[in-house]
DNA sequence: GCCGTTTTCGGCCCGACTGTTTTCAGTCG
């Protein structure tokens, strides 16, 4: 058993202790010991019974725990405790602003143990008369239900990926020919359905075929000879299947993979429909138009950026020569300053900037003045040992709720440069967003705005931001603005990158790593970076480290 | 449940907000 499964049966040990009233300062204490364990950089798996009480919070009970999590790969405390809860109430507890305390009385004194009772409960003002609840919550709830509801079916981009890779590996074992379609194939940052195609000249075999999968459960009667229609076990998105003669396959993939607007953009079926043809790049050929890259075809701006520029200015993952929002174990990441430069310079980046959490972020373990001389001095040791590789000294500074940075001038001053982020009190309406986030743009300390609207993904909408208005300010003030590639957000929103390239504005695909594997997250940042039309020239960690500095000066 | 002692029982991560309350519990980042 892995770190992170280890920790995620612990925290949800905490919560269901939570929500049936055990002691809350034993639960608290293995919520310590859970944050202890997440932290711990080795294999917890590997560790003996001495080796993990040294681990803070860790005690007897605890240990023996984490054993029978890794020897039989469950524990008979979590296991029991499931075993007295609803399976509905653990979809409760994704309800922003319902922790387990509320869950459990909503589960004790209305009988409630899932969402669609929970909503009905909100319709019916019930909720708002529990102790402890109002208008406010209620109406709350009932919001994110919904929104949930509306998101239960789709999954993230990386969540999509692996489902498709394993779905694909096994129509492969079938079909000569195999393609992936859809949404996946334009690389956007939620999928709500999964396209694939499939090679045969036996239309109504294909779907038997299709069926002696393991795990594809079929929809019979959304499904067709020519479509197959159904689910993966276990899995809510919906996936289709399209069986296609081989001498229409290139036509279909066209089809399958563009959205439905860039095919009447470019009047497709008017030209197209029922030919056969050889690529794609006939069909723009044929048409007298420039070549759209799969990603881009979305019938947004993709026609209009076209006209400018051409796919080979794009920015690819080989182009970056180093990352800049990243976090180490002087705040809240998994692995020290070295180890993380260290996995950098393996992967052939130039520079690693490390963004730690500031002094206001005191969750997260946010740096005061103090240790970040501390944090400073020992950049200035390790940069001695490389002549090919630097670290640089960054800062995620906090934009305050009244848009200032948590540190003075005299602390901003020694960093090379500083991403300004929010982090708390999200919920503001655009009065108060957009002069908060200006302010921190045109703090003259601010080198990168940090995911600019705070959303995550199928979880959080983002607070509204008139991003017009922002990317100009980012221009005027020689900020970049960051595409945060971590796939629970892809924030800065693709969409908003055309904007930025119209205006010249440095775009920043940055990690946002807690831990090593975190590095590589950059992957996404440029699948949708592409899509939106980044372009290597206004990549700023595309940049060398002198040109980067440079950046930074706002010379 | 764990820790750390003023060594065997009292106290437990932080700061701020929100929506409840009428001084604070619950939640969040």
């Amino acid at each position: 058993m892995g770190n992170d499964e280890i920790v995620d049966a612990l925290e949800l040990l905490v919560k269901l202790w939570d929500v049936h009233g055990v002691n809350e300062f034993k639960s608290k204490n293995l919520a310590f010991a859970a944050r202890g364990l997440d932290k711990y950089p080795g294999k917890i798996s590997s560790l003996s019974e001495t080796e993990l009480v040294q681990i803070p919070g860790v005690g007897k009970s605890i240990v023996k725990i984490i054993l029978d999590l890794i020897q039989v790969g469950s524990s008979s405390d979590l296991d029991g405790i499931l075993e007295q809860t609803p399976p509905g109430i653990l979809n409760l507890l994704k309800i922003k602003g319902l922790g387990p305390k509320k869950v459990g009385l909503i589960w004790k004194e209305l009988g409630i143990t899932d969402l669609d009772d929970l909503l009905t409960a909100c319709e019916e003002n019930r909720l708002e008369q529990l102790k402890g609840f109002g208008k406010a919550v209620q109406e709350n709830v009932q919001l994110y239900i919904q929104f949930l509801k509306q998101n239960s079916k789709k999954l993230r981009l990386d969540k999509a990926t692996h489902l498709s890779q394993l779905i694909l590996e096994q129509l492969k074992t079938k079909f000569n020919q195999v393609a992936e379609a859809g949404e996946l194939s334009r690389n956007c940052e939620v999928i709500s359905e999964l396209v694939f195609l499939v090679e045969s000249t036996d239309i109504f075999g294909s779907g038997a075929l299709i069926n002696s999968i393991d795990g594809m459960e079929e929809d019979i009667k959304e499904s067709s000879p020519f479509t197959w229609r159904g689910i993966f076990h276990g899995h809510l998105l919906a996936i289709q299947i399209h069986v296609i003669a081989p001498d229409q396959w290139e036509n279909a993939l066209f089809q399958q993979v563009a959205h439905p607007e860039h095919l009447v953009v470019i009047q497709f079926y008017k030209h197209f429909q029922g030919k056969a043809i050889a690529s794609d790049k006939e069909v723009y050929e044929t048409l007298a138009l420039p070549y759209i890259i799969p990603e881009m075809r979305e019938g947004f701006k993709e026609f209009e950026w076209s006209q400018k520029h051409q796919s080979e200015e794009l920015i690819q993952y080989s182009d970056l020569k180093g990352c800049l929002h990243n976090h180490s174990t002087y705040s809240d990441g998994k692995n020290t300053l070295l180890e993380m430069a260290e996995a950098c310079r393996a992967q052939g980046l130039q520079y690693f900037g490390i963004a730690d959490h500031s002094q206001y972020a005191a969750y997260a373990n946010g740096l005061k003045e103090d240790r970040v001389l501390a944090q400073q001095e020992e950049i200035d040791q390790l940069n001695a040992r490389w002549n090919d590789f630097t670290i640089l000294k960054g800062i995620e500074a906090d934009i305050l709720p009244d848009g200032s940075l948590d540190y003075d001038a005299s602390v901003l001053a020694r960093f090379d440069y500083v991403v300004a982020s929010v982090h708390a009190q999200l919920a503001m309406d655009i009065d108060r967003s957009m002069p908060r986030v200006l302010k921190a743009i045109e703090n003259p300390y601010t080198s990168i705005l940090g995911h600019p609207t705070g959303r995550l993904l199928l979880t959080r909408a983002g607070f509204p931001l008139q991003m017009d208005k922002i990317l100009d300010a980012c221009k005027a003030n020689g900020v970049s603005i960051e595409l945060n590639a971590s796939p629970y957000r892809l924030d800065l929103d693709w969409r908003y990158i055309y904007d930025a390239m119209d205006k010249g504005i440095y775009v920043s695909i940055n990690p946002d790593a807690h831990q090593i594997e975190g590095i590589r997250d950059m992957e996404y940042g440029v699948k949708v970076a592409r899509k939106g039309g980044l372009l290597r020239s206004l990549t700023l960690n595309a940049l060398n480290v002198q040109d980067l500095k440079t950046f930074f000066k706002k010379a």
